[in-house]
DNA sequence: TTGATGACGCTAC
DNA sequence: AGTAGCGCCATCA
Protein backbone atom coordinates (compact mmCIF):
# COMPACT_ATOMS: atom_id res chain seq x y z
CA UNK A 1 0.00 0.00 0.00
CA UNK A 2 1.46 3.32 -0.50
CA UNK A 3 0.53 5.23 2.62
CA UNK A 4 2.44 7.98 1.06
CA UNK A 5 0.55 8.79 -1.58
CA UNK A 6 -2.43 8.18 0.65
CA UNK A 7 -1.87 10.88 3.06
CA UNK A 8 -0.58 13.06 0.16
CA UNK A 9 -3.96 12.57 -1.50
CA UNK A 10 -5.83 13.63 2.23
CA UNK A 11 -3.59 16.62 2.91
CA UNK A 12 -4.27 18.10 -0.68
CA UNK A 13 -7.91 17.71 -0.16
CA UNK A 14 -7.33 19.51 2.98
CA UNK A 15 -5.76 22.17 1.23
CA UNK A 16 -8.87 23.28 -0.62
CA UNK A 17 -9.93 26.66 0.94
CA UNK A 18 -13.73 27.25 1.84
CA UNK A 19 -15.72 28.55 -1.11
CA UNK A 20 -13.48 26.54 -3.85
CA UNK A 21 -13.77 23.06 -5.62
CA UNK A 22 -11.73 20.85 -6.83
CA UNK A 23 -12.48 17.58 -9.46
CA UNK A 24 -11.28 14.21 -8.97
CA UNK A 25 -8.61 14.72 -11.36
CA UNK A 26 -7.31 17.61 -9.97
CA UNK A 27 -6.67 16.13 -6.62
CA UNK A 28 -5.02 13.31 -8.53
CA UNK A 29 -2.80 15.32 -9.92
CA UNK A 30 -1.54 17.47 -7.59
CA UNK A 31 -1.11 14.51 -4.78
CA UNK A 32 0.51 12.72 -7.80
CA UNK A 33 -2.14 9.52 -8.22
CA UNK A 34 -1.86 7.70 -10.74
CA UNK A 35 -5.82 7.86 -11.58
CA UNK A 36 -8.94 9.61 -10.16
CA UNK A 37 -9.80 6.87 -8.86
CA UNK A 38 -7.82 6.57 -5.86
CA UNK A 39 -8.54 9.58 -4.49
CA UNK A 40 -11.88 8.15 -4.20
CA UNK A 41 -11.32 5.52 -2.31
CA UNK A 42 -8.98 7.56 0.14
CA UNK A 43 -12.13 9.84 0.81
CA UNK A 44 -14.28 6.72 0.83
CA UNK A 45 -11.74 5.68 3.76
CA UNK A 46 -10.55 8.54 5.23
CA UNK A 47 -13.27 11.16 4.12
CA UNK A 48 -14.59 11.69 7.23
CA UNK A 49 -12.23 14.32 8.63
CA UNK A 50 -11.86 15.82 5.50
CA UNK A 51 -13.70 18.71 3.28
CA UNK A 52 -14.49 15.39 0.58
CA UNK A 53 -17.69 18.17 -0.48
CA UNK A 54 -15.22 20.46 -1.73
CA UNK A 55 -14.56 17.43 -4.09
CA UNK A 56 -16.31 16.59 -7.74
CA UNK A 57 -16.36 15.04 -10.64
CA UNK A 58 -14.94 16.77 -13.82
CA UNK A 59 -18.63 16.96 -14.93
CA UNK A 60 -19.29 19.72 -11.65
CA UNK A 61 -21.37 16.97 -10.08
CA UNK A 62 -21.33 15.45 -7.00
CA UNK A 63 -20.83 11.64 -6.96
CA UNK A 64 -24.26 9.67 -6.80
CA UNK A 65 -24.64 8.45 -2.95
CA UNK A 66 -23.31 11.62 -1.46
CA UNK A 67 -27.26 13.15 -2.68
CA UNK A 68 -27.86 16.76 -1.82
CA UNK A 69 -25.65 16.76 1.06
CA UNK A 70 -22.77 17.79 -0.94
CA UNK A 71 -24.77 20.35 -2.90
CA UNK A 72 -26.08 21.83 0.41
CA UNK A 73 -22.54 22.22 2.12
CA UNK A 74 -20.87 23.84 -0.50
CA UNK A 75 -23.90 26.59 -0.67
CA UNK A 76 -22.68 27.16 2.90
CA UNK A 77 -20.03 27.84 1.53
CA UNK A 78 -21.24 30.28 -0.96
CA UNK A 79 -20.61 27.81 -3.88
CA UNK A 80 -23.98 28.05 -5.65
CA UNK A 81 -25.29 24.41 -7.41
CA UNK A 82 -27.65 25.05 -10.75
CA UNK A 83 -29.42 22.01 -11.54
CA UNK A 84 -27.29 19.47 -9.17
CA UNK A 85 -24.06 21.01 -10.77
CA UNK A 86 -21.45 23.51 -10.09
CA UNK A 87 -19.79 26.11 -12.26
CA UNK A 88 -16.22 24.72 -12.18
CA UNK A 89 -15.22 27.37 -14.35
CA UNK A 90 -15.64 29.64 -11.73
CA UNK A 91 -15.39 27.99 -8.38
CA UNK A 92 -12.95 25.59 -9.44
CA UNK A 93 -10.20 25.76 -6.94
CA UNK A 94 -6.96 26.79 -8.58
CA UNK A 95 -3.30 26.49 -6.52
CA UNK A 96 -1.38 29.07 -8.59
C1' DT B 1 -3.55 -15.51 -11.37
C1' DT B 2 -7.88 -14.12 -13.47
C1' DG B 3 -12.00 -11.52 -13.12
C1' DA B 4 -14.94 -8.01 -11.19
C1' DT B 5 -15.69 -3.51 -8.81
C1' DG B 6 -15.25 1.36 -7.76
C1' DA B 7 -16.35 9.13 -4.19
C1' DC B 8 -13.55 8.88 -12.07
C1' DG B 9 -12.06 10.98 -16.92
C1' DC B 10 -12.11 11.37 -21.70
C1' DT B 11 -13.85 10.63 -26.36
C1' DA B 12 -17.46 9.38 -29.49
C1' DC B 13 -22.24 9.31 -30.93
C1' DA C 1 -26.55 18.81 -23.67
C1' DG C 2 -27.06 13.95 -22.34
C1' DT C 3 -25.86 9.00 -22.87
C1' DA C 4 -22.70 5.21 -23.85
C1' DG C 5 -18.33 2.96 -24.13
C1' DC C 6 -13.48 2.32 -23.04
C1' DG C 7 -9.37 3.15 -20.11
C1' DC C 8 -7.44 3.90 -15.84
C1' DC C 9 -5.01 1.75 -11.12
C1' DA C 10 -5.66 -0.53 -6.62
C1' DT C 11 -8.25 -3.87 -3.85
C1' DC C 12 -11.09 -8.07 -3.13
C1' DA C 13 -13.22 -12.75 -4.19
Amino acid sequence: MDEALHERVRDTVAAIPAGRVATYGDIAALAGAPTPRLVGRVLREDGGDLPWHRVLRATGKPADHLGGEQLARLADEGVPARDGRVELGRYRWDPR
